[in-house]
DNA sequence: CTGAAAGCGCTTACAG
DNA sequence: CTGAAAGCGCTTACAG
């Protein structure tokens, strides 16, 4: 009772926030001690314990985290670092990544770590030093642009002993840094489904080379798939676009202008086939009836749209959680494995 | 050239990161005087300048942000605390919400400032301790669920003298706290429309209380503008939901089954339009022909569904910088002016 | 089980 | 312009 008046009364007259001392010179022990207590340590009397606890609530006593993380040399924050095409319009940020940053954050919460987000242009001298300067554990990469440009970034981080994981991208010669959906097996599933569709006179939409190894490696699957029942992709039936509607509009436009024919479309990502349905529409070919699309990703938008589209679902709780996962298995030092997410055919109107 | 194959000999047998006080030993000063010069003060020589910087990029060095946070008592971080609605679905993320993340890191890019982003729900004891425990120097509150038990946690805040600001939720005697869309003046720009289009008989769909002020400000605009024209909105053609596509969907189909007539539907977010839209179209009510719907906030969705949604439209880029902004003002102590921001009728095919 | 003390890596008065 | 020193608030060996 005497004690509670005597806290209450303190506590009003405190500036700034009460510190570890206060709680020890009002719990009768020592600042160690209340270190202790309030980690739980085992080596504490359960009833000083219970004393420093309930003195430290009363305060409204928080551990400074800039204290702690000095002494112990760890932050118990994550980094996630975004980074966008930079021809993306600047307020809009690609669905995709916006659903993963949802699970992420998810998924650091649960592991009891914090998240910092930042948003890197492609083309800046980024890494941006979250790590070098302690202020998170280690790095979620997200996005990459031009993929040939990104590698030598990656690189540095290797050099620095950086710890990170990416979303996509791989690393030379450390397969267990890359979290990444089976973009491949994706580009099968896809082409099996247009296949059973009888839909066979494709045209591929999306950058298909090493400079963007996950659209690629959907093309191939899909170009495999078909060449195993005798059917080529040509090039003519191929244009080149990144991930925005925009870029999927005009791609689809040129092959339109320059009279390609074919009966379904695959798009490397659902921003694409948004836009390539929009320039088919405005051309007068019918969705699905003359051309059936297909998109990558399963982002909301891929329900909305008019008709509504047939995409390779990421599963991006599970892609969120796995980052997360192998990155805090990195930072203790343990192996990883690199880790490939199942993809999964998503059937709607705009191939049926 | 000799100091140059020092430093790099040595970096490779330095265990962990270089310290200023490695940096110091190189440049053959104080660490004071790297301290200094690293923080381009005034009070340095220029030459020393410039060799600490070269030394200090030569060992990738970085300033420990735990030791500096700790010395100066403030951490350059601000924490975006979302407050999601309970009953929401685990995976998904308001669009409109992920829309405003994306604009306030951005912002808090701009200023120098990190961001620390948390998911909390409404329901557990947040307020996170983010700035107790000086991980931030304020908090940005997106979201809330039902406002009438968020009210008490605000007054927690304001007990603890925490640096806040809101987005849409208003703090007793506290406007400078809160940057919000003029919800009121987007209801009279929805209910103008509808005059104009001479679409009167109108339904609303939405929590139009206290439990959700700013539905409650949206409908009173639509209300009170239409009331001025002797039109009255009846309680019958009211239909409570919060604001996700199902409760949108579930609140129209309520509406349709008690066999309640309108030829129009002001929703009071585009998530609730587009649930409402769902089920009118499954009762073979035509949109725009038999009933003209607007929904709020313009999301991405609002776009691409079919016909594509009227909208009030709220300035998420403006928004997210504002709350920076002002939180940033806030913490340096200064004064804060209430901020409304303006709505904008997107008008679309749905009520037209 | 507890306390005195060192030290994490900075910033910044203070004294030249 | 520079350096020696204090101190931010913790955690954790070390010695009882």
């Amino acid at each position: 009772m005497a004690d509670n008046v005597i806290v209450l009364s303190v506590e009003k007259n405190m500036k700034g926030k009460a510190t570890s001392f206060d709680i020890a010179h009002y719990a009768g022990v020592s600042q160690s001690t209340v270190s202790r207590a309030l980690r739980n340590s085992p080596l504490v009397n359960e009833e000083t314990r219970r004393r420093v606890h309930e003195i430290a609530k009363k305060l409204n006593y928080k551990v400074d985290k800039n204290a702690s993380n000095l002494r112990t040399q760890q932050s118990s924050t994550l980094a996630l670092l975004l980074f966008e095409d930079p021809t993306e319009d600047e307020s809009q940020i690609n669905p995709f990544f916006l659903s993963m940053l949802g699970s992420i954050t998810r998924a650091c919460a649960k592991e009891g770590y914090d998240l910092l987000v930042s948003f890197q242009s492609t083309s800046s001298d980024w890494h941006a030093d979250y790590e070098d300067s302690h202020r998170a554990d280690g790095l979620i990469l997200l996005g990459y642009g031009d993929y040939i440009d990104y590698q030598s970034k990656l690189q540095t981080l290797l050099d620095n002993h950086t710890k990170f994981v990416c979303w996509g991208a791989t690393v030379d010669n450390r397969p267990d840094l890359t979290v990444s959906c089976d973009n491949y097996g994706g580009g099968v599933l896809a082409a099996k489904h247009l296949i059973d569709m009888v839909r066979t006179d494709c045209a591929f939409i999306g950058d298909a080379s090493d400079h963007s190894p996950e659209f690629f490696a959907r093309f191939k699957g899909f170009r495999d798939t078909l060449k195993a029942k005798g059917i080529e992709v040509s090039d003519r039936k191929m244009a080149n676009a990144i991930s925005t509607e925009d870029s999927g509009y005009h791609a689809t436009r040129s092959l339109i202008a320059n009279n390609v024919k074919f009966n379904a479309l695959f798009a490397a990502s659902d921003l694409i086939a948004i836009g390539a349905i929009k320039a088919l529409q405005e051309a007068g070919v019918r969705v699905p009836h003359d051309v059936h699309v297909v998109g990558f990703d399963n982002i909301a938008a891929a329900g909305y749209v008019s008709p509504s589209l047939t995409t390779v679902q990421q599963n991006t709780t599970l892609a969120g959680q796995m980052l997360v996962d192998n990155l805090l298995t990195l930072i203790r030092g343990e192996a990883v494995a690199s880790t490939l997410l199942p993809p999964k055919l998503i059937i709607r109107q705009s191939s049926r």
